[in-house]
DNA sequence: GTCTATATTCAGATAGAC
DNA sequence: GTCTATCTGAATATAGAC
């Protein structure tokens, strides 16, 4: 047999992940991708109909574990209302600490054609959203939502970026600031 | 005269900085960029010694503009501290607004590489800090000025990433989140 | 200080044989 | 489904003449 299948989709996308967060975005190119896969070229487009789609696809695992990440953070806590919030947020960030290439591909250079399927960001909005919902009330729920991500989504990205240059405990930091804006919306 | 000086740092800066905030990052090439300048690519390698020096030197124009932005919010208003406060990150992210693709080369893709003096960085977390030391104390300011960091940071990032897709008065929400960190460490 | 000309490397992608 | 072979284009950067 000459050319019995080597890959597929999964394959694929596991080790462009793995190089991704070993090299960079930019370390990840067609090329390399298939060398690393033992395979040539061609035989990607096969399986991906672009490069763009290939990422994008990565961006969808990104999203999922993102959710899933904090779907187990939340069934793990049986804690009050502040604490399960406290705790997803706390999920959030540990998955974007193992995956920061990926994070930043996602959630960072947000190019509209790698963006994936909002579905996908529905449902991470809204499972932080309902609990929201029940420390703020509805109507305020859809801003402190926003309040929330926007401050954890910055914290991730700094301190990746280490743009915290001044040290101190960046992990009770984070616990603070959250309790925080938790406590700036429940006066 | 055959070869008149026609281009010096500045002019060479103020181009790149057009033509990144029209075509994005990625758009910023150094044959282009001579292009647009009238003159061959090799000429500016005789002002900057490679592309990256000269990314970074956009970077500190970059800071330098936040900076600028915030001292000027700050000393037109003569409101109480939180109001001080919530002027100086909203200059902050009119500024973002006003840049977005330089905003992001500087605090997105963080490229050891090309992040600017450090200078300039401490310089625009002492001005917030001085202020937030008087809200919250000394000894939490530094938690407390890069939460307001994150919050603001990330808030910025998310909407020029297109992510709060479901509308909103945008404005108004980001009033209220700074309004409630700043309240959150009040108490 | 700018030019012409070019080196070098690499990118993403495709045609067509097997 | 994978291969060989190749296209096309663009990138950063440099040597050396004027």
């Amino acid at each position: 047999m000459p050319h019995p299948a080597r890959i597929d989709r999964d394959s694929i996308l596991q080790t462009a992940r793995a190089m991704m967060e070993l090299e960079g975005v930019d370390g990840l190119s067609v090329n390399r991708l298939a060398a690393a896969l033992g395979v040539k070229p061609p035989s990607l487009y096969h399986h991906f109909a672009s490069k763009a789609a290939l990422l994008r696809e990565l961006n969808t695992t990104t999203n999922a574990g993102l959710v899933l990440a904090m779907h187990t953070a939340l069934h793990t806590t049986d804690a009050d209302l502040p604490q399960k919030i406290l705790a997803m947020a706390q999920a959030y960030r540990i998955y974007a600490h193992e995956h920061p290439v990926s994070y930043g591909l996602a959630y960072t250079n947000v190019v509209a054609e790698l963006r994936p399927d909002p579905e996908f960001l529905e449902k991470l909005a809204l499972m932080l959203q309902v609990h929201i919902a029940e420390l703020v009330g509805p109507g305020e729920s859809l801003p402190a939502l926003r309040g929330l991500w926007a401050l954890v989504h910055g914290f991730v990205v700094l301190e990746l970026g280490g743009q915290f240059q001044r040290g101190g405990d960046l992990d009770a930091t984070f616990d603070q600031i959250v309790t925080a804006q938790i406590n700036g919306w429940q006066r």
